[in-house]
DNA sequence: ACAAAAGTGTTCTTAATACACCCATGT
DNA sequence: ACATGGGTGTATTAAGAACACTTTTGT
C-alpha cells in the first residue's frame, strides 16, 4: 500500500450501536434525537465518528455513554455498511461498523441532553420512525442479528431484569422472533434448561391471576432455547 | 463530525477475503506469498486497501481478482478487525473488513503471480502455516463462520463441484464441523432433505468399491442440513 | 357470575441416534 | 483370499407439537 495515492485518502469509520432492553416485556432500542443538520429533529442510532486513536470497541463505547450516559454495556458484532457517498454534508468515504449492545432497563439512567442530541428515549422495536441516514437498515439488520442471539440463555440474562414470569419471557420470545409458542409447550422448554429458579413469589402483572415469579440461577450454563 | 478534527483523519480500510474450495474432499483456503516488504515471502488471506470510490464488495472483488485472478465469487461477511497499530510501516490506522468466498475450484484458474504477490495457493486448512499481518486470526474466523454456513444447503451447492459422492459430502462436513457422522444416518439426512439427485452413475475414488454420484437439484430451497 | 390471563400433564408425531451385515474393487 | 471402503434397513430414544380443563383475580 502507498500512502500517498490518493485512492487511499480521505476515508473515515462511523461506529454505530442498536442498544436493545426489555420493559414491561416490549422489546425497545435506545434512539436519540438530532440537534443538528444534516437530518436535525430526526431520531437516530448512538453513534458517531470514530478517532484514529481508539480501538472500535473503545469508540463504539465512548459514542454509546456521550450520547446517552449509559455504561457497561454487552457489545455484539452485527456487520459493516458501506456509506459511500450517504453522507451528505462530509467530503469523505465512511463506513459504518455496526454493534448492538443489551442492557437492563432497570439498571440504567439515560442522559436526555447534550451537545449533539434533543432527547434520548427508548422506541418499541414495533414502531420505530424513519431516521436520519438510513439507520433504519442497520437496525433491521441489529434485529435480526439479536434473533440469532436470544435463542442463547446467556443473552436472556442480560436483558431481562432480575426477576420475570413466564408469560413475559414467552412475549419477549414471540416479539423478537415473530413467532408464537404454545404456553405448556414454552413453560416446559424453559424449565427443563435448568437456567431458571422459581422464587416462590408471585405477582399480578394485569389484574388477572397471578404469575410466578423467576430468577436467572447465578451461573448459567449457554444452552440454546430454541 | 467537524472533518477537520485531526482525531479523525489518517484512517484507512482493509478489505480481506478467506476465499474457500474443496478439493478431493478436503476444504482450502486461497494464500498469496508477498514480493515486499513487511512479511516478504509470508503467507497471507488475499486483501488489501480499499479505494475511496469503490464499494466494499467491488474493493473484495477487485483484490481477489488482481491477486488471484478469480472472478465471480460468492462473498459472506465475516467480521471488522481492529489494526490500530498493527501495520508496522504505515503512520494510518487501519481497520480491515473481512469477507469469506466460496468457489468451486474446478472452475477457476488462478494466476500464480503478479505485481504485489510471488505465489498462488489452495492451502488445506487443517495445514496453514503462521500467515503475515496476523491473518490467522481473521482466517479463523472465517472458518467459525464458515462453520455457521455450511450447515445450509444452499452453500453447499456453491462450495461443490458438479457432481460428487456420499462419502466425499461427509467428509467435508466432518473436516468443517469437526465432527464425525455415522455413514448410514448421514446418508438418509441428505437424501431426506431432497435437494440431491441420483445420477445413476458410479466412480471409483479411491480403488476400493465404487461410490454413487449424486448432484444437487437445479433448485434447492435453502435448509439447515444440521 | 363472568371475563381474562395463568397454571398444569398426557398423548402423538417426528427427528436423531445406535447398530451389523453384505458387496465391489484392487492387490 | 483378503483388506478397504461403500451400500443398505430397522429398532430405540429423545425432542417437539398438539391439545383442554381448572384456578385466581378484578369488575
Amino acid at each position: 500500500m502507498r500512502v500517498e495515492n490518493k485512492l487511499y485518502k480521505n476515508q473515515g469509520i462511523h461506529v454505530i450501536s442498536s442498544i436493545f432492553t426489555i420493559e414491561n416485556g416490549i422489546v425497545k432500542v435506545l434512539l436519540v434525537k438530532r440537534r443538528n443538520e444534516p437530518f436535525k429533529d430526526y431520531w437516530a442510532l448512538v453513534g458517531g465518528a470514530l478517532y484514529n486513536n481508539e480501538s472500535i470497541e473503545d469508540g463504539i463505547k465512548r459514542e454509546i455513554f456521550e450520547k446517552s450516559g449509559l455504561e457497561d454495556v454487552k457489545l455484539h458484532e452485527v456487520g459493516v455498511f458501506d456509506e459511500l457517498g450517504r453522507t451528505p454534508t462530509i467530503n469523505m468515504r465512511m463506513i459504518a461498523v455496526t454493534y448492538l449492545g443489551l442492557v437492563d432497563s432497570s439498571k440504567v439512567q439515560i442522559i436526555k441532553e447534550n451537545i449533539n442530541t434533543k432527547d434520548v428515549a427508548w422506541f418499541n422495536i414495533k414502531s420505530v420512525p424513519n431516521l436520519a441516514f438510513g439507520h433504519n437498515e442497520i437496525l433491521n439488520k441489529a434485529l435480526e442479528k439479536l434473533k440469532d442471539l436470544i435463542v442463547l440463555s446467556d443473552i436472556l440474562k442480560a436483558l431481562l431484569p432480575n426477576e420475570f414470569t413466564m408469560p413475559e419471557l414467552q412475549k419477549i420470545y414471540e416479539g423478537i422472533l415473530d413467532k408464537t409458542f404454545d404456553r405448556r409447550n414454552f413453560r416446559k422448554k424453559i424449565l427443563s434448561l435448568n437456567i431458571v429458579d422459581d422464587t416462590n413469589k408471585e405477582v399480578s402483572i394485569n389484574g388477572k391471576k397471578p404469575s410466578k415469579l423467576y430468577k436467572f440461577k447465578d451461573k448459567i450454563e449457554i444452552k440454546k432455547v430454541f
